[in-house]
DNA sequence: ACCTGAACACCGTTCAAGT
DNA sequence: ACCTGAACACCGTTCAAGT
């Protein structure tokens, strides 16, 4: 009441959570730190442990709050493999506005409860399609921890380069397979273009949810 | 010749980076630090800074190091989904004794030489399925990273905790995942079992295999 | 209950200096 | 050319103390 403009008194963890991923994504994840964060609520670094356990701790609640923005698709009665696209498309969605830590996500998945729905629907599809539980577990496992490997894979620049400097990281790339010897390596030469960047995000989210369908649909067992 | 029992002289950059990864392997990756590396070396830490630009290189040369590893098979006549899951097999078993530091070879492969070498041929074979230059680029790129990511992720323990601390941890994993409420999880309850560790790695690498091999073959252009 | 202050045991890295 | 020593600007975290 006193030192606050809103009424809530003291730390709130939602609050520094929320910095805590503004901060992750502008300047990367080595930025969050726990005496930045402080120094952000106009704190001492030690007020942040009432409120977490450590800092491992506040990184999990940060991939708790990315999970929760997981906007699961009702279940209706599509095929299988469309309604296991569209899953897996809301994991994309909310993943990769933030790509710096998307990959802390992964072992939260069988932890928190926003991630446990996601991976009950995904198993529940997996058994529709023909899998039996333990195929379902191995198979839907691997396919959540390549797409939020995707997500943390995306192609892209320091976040804090301007720009100017963006295209020229992005030509320097380029340069550096297309000047490539062309006779050992005559395919990366001729993808220099396609490899140096990410030209097109909704491609690439788009193939790597194909592929990770297709993956499922060719790999079920056929009675 | 006086200090070293070898007949090198000064420290050995290559020496650096095997007891580099054999801290990450042992200890994990945190505990990799360039005081750490020469404190090993009984020199002093600034030592170091002559044979690698700073702790970055050092962590890239590692990576290298890890990609140098990978042996390619020969080309052959088998069919390309055959040559391309040995190809792929041949990356999963250079890394998974690293699993800590897998992940570092991701941004390594377009960069150092045997990441090229392996990247140029997993290209020539998608090229050689049916795909043009652009959708190989992408289609391999993401192949390889869904594969590093899943080395990354193989569920393992700590390699610091001892026999009895082991299966402590995988017991209480299960049961974590176990006990959520059979009525909102059936199915993670009944996967509890896969799901909580790995209990074949052979199979868990497998699968990885199969859903990627299988990724490629029906996300081809058919003629 | 919630926050502060000082301290500890670490980091990566710079600079100037030794041999 | 290669290594040392001291210092700087950071970390996460503990402990005891304040209110």
């Amino acid at each position: 009441m006193t030192q606050n403009t809103e009424g809530r008194r003291g730390l709130d963890p939602d609050v520094i959570v929320k910095s805590a991923l503004a901060v992750a994504d502008t300047e990367g994840l080595d930025a969050v730190t726990i005496r930045r964060l402080a120094q952000e609520h106009q704190v001492t670094p030690m007020a942040l442990y009432r409120h977490f356990k450590d800092k491992d701790d506040l990184l999990q609640a940060l991939a708790d709050r990315l999970l929760a923005d997981v906007v699961l698709p009702e279940a209706d009665d599509q095929p299988w493999p469309d309604q296991m696209r569209s899953n897996l498309d809301a994991l994309l969605t909310a993943l990769r506005p933030h790509p710096g830590v998307a990959h802390l996500t992964l072992p939260r998945i069988l932890t928190s409860a926003p991630g446990l729905a996601l991976a009950e629907r995904c198993l529940a599809l997996l058994v529709d399609g023909g899998f039996d539980i333990d195929q379902a577990a191995e198979v839907g496992r691997q396919t959540l921890c390549s797409l939020v490997a995707l997500v943390a894979a995306e192609p892209r620049l320091d976040p804090r380069t301007d720009e100017d400097g963006r295209e020229d990281a992005i030509a320097a790339r380029r340069a550096a397979l297309a000047t490539l010897p062309a006779s050992r390596y005559p395919n990366v030469v001729a993808a220099a273009g396609t490899l140096s960047y990410c030209e097109n995000p909704e491609r690439y989210y788009q193939i790597g949810l194909d592929l990770a369908v297709a993956a499922m649909v060719r790999t079920r067992p056929r009675p």
